[in-house]
DNA sequence: ACCTGAACACCGTTCAAGT
DNA sequence: ACCTGAACACCGTTCAAGT
């Protein structure tokens, strides 16, 4: 406890993520990673800026984590696996994935992220106005899926939720039903996929 | 202020979305919207069984407002006018629109607007998994556009936030002026065309 | 029986006192 | 100069006192 600070900017992220891992969402306050850290409330201040700086350190925290995919032969396919590879790692954090869904992110290892992604889109003869959507498609699949994903997070809720199984909603009924019969991963695969074949005019149905 | 409640549910449902377009989404807090009703908290708790309760209702009154298309002759424009309402009415408010990114909602309106994306895409050639996938890739085209657009809304970010126009991420720069010279609107409606592209088999690229 | 104020256990952050 | 505890202005909700 001599000159230099009792710990860094990367302990601070650390147990804050960890926090919010085991104990979801609404653990993340700054009192609660001082005493992970064993301190008061005010030492955090050194190291950060405020709890919105304290969020975003999270939300780095989860995109560092993201493997980056050896590129497959054909574009379609690396494209494919960025998405995969950033989809599985919000799904290995479900509370800290909904830090992102709800605040734009800087975080850099988000933006370089999004960055290989555009880069790999700019690979295709995708240009202009199309390379764009083809940009916003595939971001909007993660970010949407992930969300659908999450509803089981959310703590107490079931006792409330109102079952979709009830007659009042047969069509939604039924595509639940279609859904426990696949996993996550496949799903997602599958959107994906779909997703490309409407934006990339080279990828083919085929391989539906 | 004798034996009827001085207020409605509905009252309630109406000031807690007055107070969240107009202040914001930490603006919505019981003591808040109690203030805005001329009583104290705990009054609230006779209409509203706590504070995700009074969340969910926002939500409700969110969707209760989207505008049912006249449906178009053909399907694939059916599909992209029944999303492009609710893409709309998350706009209007996009306060709001943060919750239902966050929490799976069991609002009525909401789940009805879904049973009727779902019914619609029924009547096309699509069953099985690739209905889901449809179902799904449209939802999240929905969620995922408005995320992208949310960015602005959240306040004091822009002075922290980290120019994309750097030059560490060219990609990204790129895209960002290039999406400087669309509409939200238009932008999400070629992005629906595209998910339905890769989604429908019967509709053509052509119109993109 | 119902409505609701006081009180409790939190929260982020300011401010000033300690070193 | 820097670190950090006390204090402030909030929050949702329990509990008990009022009618």
């Amino acid at each position: 406890m001599g000159r230099p600070p009792k710990f860094s900017r990367a302990q601070v992220q650390n147990a804050a993520l960890v926090l919010v891992d085991q104990h979801g969402l609404d653990a993340l306050t700054m009192r609660n990673v001082a005493a992970e850290l064993g301190t008061g409330p005010m030492t955090l201040y050194g190291h950060v800026q405020d709890r919105a700086d304290l969020e975003a350190l999270v939300v780095d925290a989860v995109f560092s984590e993201v493997e980056i995919p050896t590129p497959a032969p054909d574009p379609a396919t690396r494209i494919e696996d960025l998405c995969v590879a950033a989809w599985k790692v919000l799904r290995r954090h479900p509370h800290a994935a909904r830090l992102t869904l709800t605040r734009r992110t800087d975080a850099p290892s988000a933006l370089r992220l999004g960055e290989l992604l555009a880069v790999e889109l700019g690979t295709t003869t995708l240009t202009g106005r199309r390379l764009l959507v083809a940009f916003r498609v595939l971001l909007s699949l993660i970010v949407g899926s992930i969300e659908s994903d999450l509803a089981p997070v959310d703590p107490g809720d079931d006792e409330r939720r109102v079952s979709v199984t009830e007659s009042d909603y047969p069509a939604l009924a039924a595509l639940s039903a279609s859904s426990a019969r696949t996993t996550p991963e496949q799903l997602f695969r599958d959107t994906v996929r779909a997703g490309l074949v409407g934006v990339l005019p080279q990828a083919s149905p085929d391989n539906i």
